[in-house]
DNA sequence: GCCAACGTTGGC
DNA sequence: GCCAACGTTGGC
């Protein structure tokens, strides 16, 4: 998913609280019924404890992630006469390095920043560009709300299916917190996954290989660590 | 630009 | 609720 950000930070109070009703309340069928099936059949009570340390279980079993990683394309590519590019430089250059991450359409997605917390933070991934990878830091420094841009029939994301009474997608603000020491290569992750894999070790599982084409992903801390790591290691 | 993988849609 | 057709993602 190519977000494409527009201004800093908060300043759609109006839908943030208007439109937390309808996204935490009354999930629509359709809303959750893509989220990984079998499990989650609605925890009784939600994440309460947990959330700032390891990622670990909530009360229902269901796991709770405090790390991610979000997609975004950093070289120009025109979609619907839009400019979807949005790379690490453009997130910095925003007012107050802070950005809303809008245009995700997918369940599965969505629901990942649903999850996401206030201080909680984020690898920016640069997708769809000649060497993908790692580019950087950033922090979530506003939980979900709506989205505007499924409204706009202007936006590349626009989503005629969505009501305004019954929003579809939601968004949060992140701001850039820093660049990596080195950019971290897709192929080099992919080769740490592989033997990883293999062997035993700590991304075996990473999702940007297991579920590839999610552009909003939850890490494990002991991912996250091990991606953070590699900042200071040359390339294998 | 190709295309594999996979998500979504809609007929039945 | 199945599944074929279709659309999208994103690496290569």
């Amino acid at each position: 998913m190519p977000p494409k950000k527009r201004t800093g930070g908060s300043r759609n109070e109006l839908s943030t609280s208007a439109g937390q009703d309808n996204l935490s309340g009354n999930e629509s069928a359709e809303d959750f019924d893509n989220d990984v099936k079998g499990k989650r059949k609605k925890p009784a009570t939600e994440t309460s404890a947990k959330q700032k340390g390891t990622s670990e279980k909530d009360a229902s079993g269901k796991t709770v992630y405090c790390h991610w990683l979000m997609k975004s394309e950093p070289e120009s590519r025109i979609q619907n006469g839009v400019d979807v590019k949005f790379g690490i430089e453009d997130l910095k250059a925003l007012p107050n390095q802070t950005g809303c991450w809008d245009g995700v359409r997918n369940y599965q997605a969505r629901n990942f920043m649903r999850d996401m917390k206030v201080e909680q933070q984020a690898f920016f991934y640069h997708s769809n560009c000649k060497e993908p990878g790692i580019a950087g830091i950033m922090k979530i420094v506003k939980e979900a709300y709506v989205d505007h841009t499924q409204f706009d029939k202007k936006d590349p994301h626009y989503d005629p299916s969505s009501k305004p009474g019954n929003p579809k997608w939601i968004m949060v603000d992140v701001q850039f917190e820093r660049k990596t020491k080195r950019y971290i290569p897709l192929s080099e992750l992919k080769k740490y996954h592989l033997r990883h894999k293999a062997k035993g070790g700590p991304l075996k599982n990473m999702a940007l290989f297991t579920r590839s084409r999610l552009s909003v992903q939850p890490l494990t801390e002991e991912e996250f660590n091990f991606v953070l790591s590699l900042e200071g290691k040359g390339r294998i």
